[in-house]
DNA sequence: CTGAAAGCGCTTACAG
DNA sequence: CTGAAAGCGCTTACAG
């Protein structure tokens, strides 16, 4: 910290006022929007607030606005499984990326899966931010729920609770996605499939398994062979080990994510089980993940970027008008690799 | 949002005032530390905050105290790039959990690597934090050291221009990191050792770059071996491509990056040269990409998480102190896995 | 130990 | 189109 520091004091509306020879009300009138203000007197003004470099002092603005111009992003996971996890590191890309257009920041809130935080929870109750984006959402909790009574809550993956129907949301059709990959490898003419699972405590991981029990039962093939992950490598790894354990003749396998896959890949890899030869693997996600390894891996899409993109959307509009689109479904699709 | 909404408006200072029977004074003493109120007063009031949930308005408080009680974390660099690196998602881990337990609250300012958005210079320059943490400080602008004329500011990794004496930062040794990833593929008996940079405009990627050349020259071995790389997977990929064009003969590469010494894995493995048979490989960042692919990968290690720590409780201390410590270099050291 | 009053920097009816 | 005034919800000297 420098010694001009002093000097460098930010002016405030006064200051531009008594610079520009006006009032107070007729600064902050150019401020917001110039409404009726004389052309030479919105020059002069504009000019004078360009030559001092003033910035409206965020408080005094919340205060008297009633608003904070803040979101919060809420996590409730833990953060080096979160943003281990690429899939999550593009939502968060694409809701920056619309919130870098509009004049709300973003507060990062990361907090524990089951109960958020005692800060966590005074401070978004506190108003201290006008909306919330939660991404990655357990069950457990009837804290988000609450919290949506206060505020416009978006929610990153649909809500566990069903009950809930006003509640706000971005996701993809889950189930259809799994049905997807897991037909994928049934039209290869696999038929000994085994399936990762995702955390059993989050909505779109018990979709997918939805889907995986469907596929399996359209064609009539076995779908027993389940083991749970929790979306992370080293899980999809663990699981791999029980699967070849219990079916050591299987010749597919669906994993709930991308890191799943590549963990299950990689036991398979040490086992010298050829992949996609011996075992055929499909990922969900399209995430980095999914191009990272030695082998490119077949996976299920999810338009990760758009969706952030379409929370934050949401969520602005929701700011705006409490009465905007109520959720979004946004399409999957099969993206071919070496894997499967 | 639920009709409730407009019953819920949280309770002002006013409010509890009135409901305990007292002054706002008396409420702001208790709330501010409890000095010089009666015990029983103290008690009375208390119970009254809890009761009625009541959190002190923030832009209020901020208004007058002349603070904002949050901090930037300003993130130079393209999204999905940084938080595609795990190394970097365990310092933003390390930094949440020390603001945890802190009044502090984080602002995400994600930037472009060249010249921050108009928005965020606003933002930062226009008092809206106390405080900011830049992690991944590329080279390129001025606007970093200008901000440090402003406010306390924290760097992850010592920043770029050397002249700047009194910045504030937590690093490690790179160029002895480097040495010691370098001389342990020495030790290992290679003699024709690649190296994949990292992005020339990062001061990490340059101590580095000099740590691997010191460690080559000491062993009077060839250090022309050197392609350029950006931290990323596919930038390793890339670069161990031209190495192996260069010197199909090559019997080791030292990476820059977890990432990077990955990427080049895969490209080894699709050639059919053994890890670490033919060719062994030893990375940097002790990141959970070390461990994600199928051979565990022997790096640099970083204390990534407690790096971030100790940058959130830098920064706490500046902002109570101005004169806290200056600056932090934390301990490298290897750790041995299967590539090398 | 307690309360009345001023003031933090804005916005917004209200007059003119 | 412009200014004076009130008020947003707090904290903090200042009296008592």
């Amino acid at each position: 910290m420098s010694v001009q520091e002093q000097s460098r004091r930010a002016p405030t509306l006064e200051e531009v006022a008594a610079a520009a020879g006006v009032s107070r009300s007729t600064v902050s009138r150019v401020i917001n929007g110039g409404a009726k203000v004389s052309p030479d007197v919105l020059r002069l003004v504009s000019e004078t607030i360009d030559r001092l470099e003033y910035t409206p002092n965020r408080a005094a603005r919340s205060l008297v606005k009633q608003q904070t111009m803040a979101i919060a992003l809420v996590i409730p996971e833990d953060t080096n499984r979160f943003f281990g996890d690429p899939f999550f590191a593009s939502i968060v890309s694409g809701i920056t990326q619309v919130l870098e257009d509009s004049d709300y920041v973003l507060n990062l809130q990361l907090t524990s899966p089951a109960t958020p935080s005692a800060k966590t929870r005074r401070y978004l109750l506190g108003g201290n931010v006008d909306g919330a984006i939660v991404v990655s959402h357990h069950s457990g909790d009837e804290f988000f729920t609450r919290l949506d009574a206060t505020m416009p809550v978006v929610f990153g993956g649909r809500p566990f609770h069903p009950e809930q129907h006003d509640i706000h949301f971005v996701d993809v059709d889950n189930a259809a996605g799994a049905e997807l990959g897991v037909q994928h490898l049934i039209s290869l003419g696999r038929r000994r499939i085994g399936y990762i699972t995702g955390p059993a405590d989050m909505q779109a991981a018990i979709d997918r398994t939805h889907g995986w029990r469907r596929a399996m039962r359209l064609s009539a093939l076995d779908d027993s062979l389940v083991e749970p992950g929790d979306f992370s490598a080293s899980g999809g790894a663990a699981a791999m080990r029980r699967l070849l354990e219990r079916a050591p003749d299987l010749d597919a396998v669906f994993a709930a994510s991308d890191l799943t896959a590549s963990g299950a890949m990689g036991v398979l890899h040490d086992r010298g089980i050829r992949v996609p030869d011996d075992v055929a693997v499909v990922g969900f996600d399209d995430s980095p993940a999914a191009v990272r390894g030695e082998i490119g891996i077949t996976t299920v899409r999810q338009p990760s970027l758009e969706m952030g993109r379409e929370m934050a959307r949401m969520l602005l509009g929701l700011l705006r008008d409490h009465d905007a689109q109520r959720s979004r479904i946004m399409p999957t699709e099969l993206v071919r690799r070496a894997s499967a």
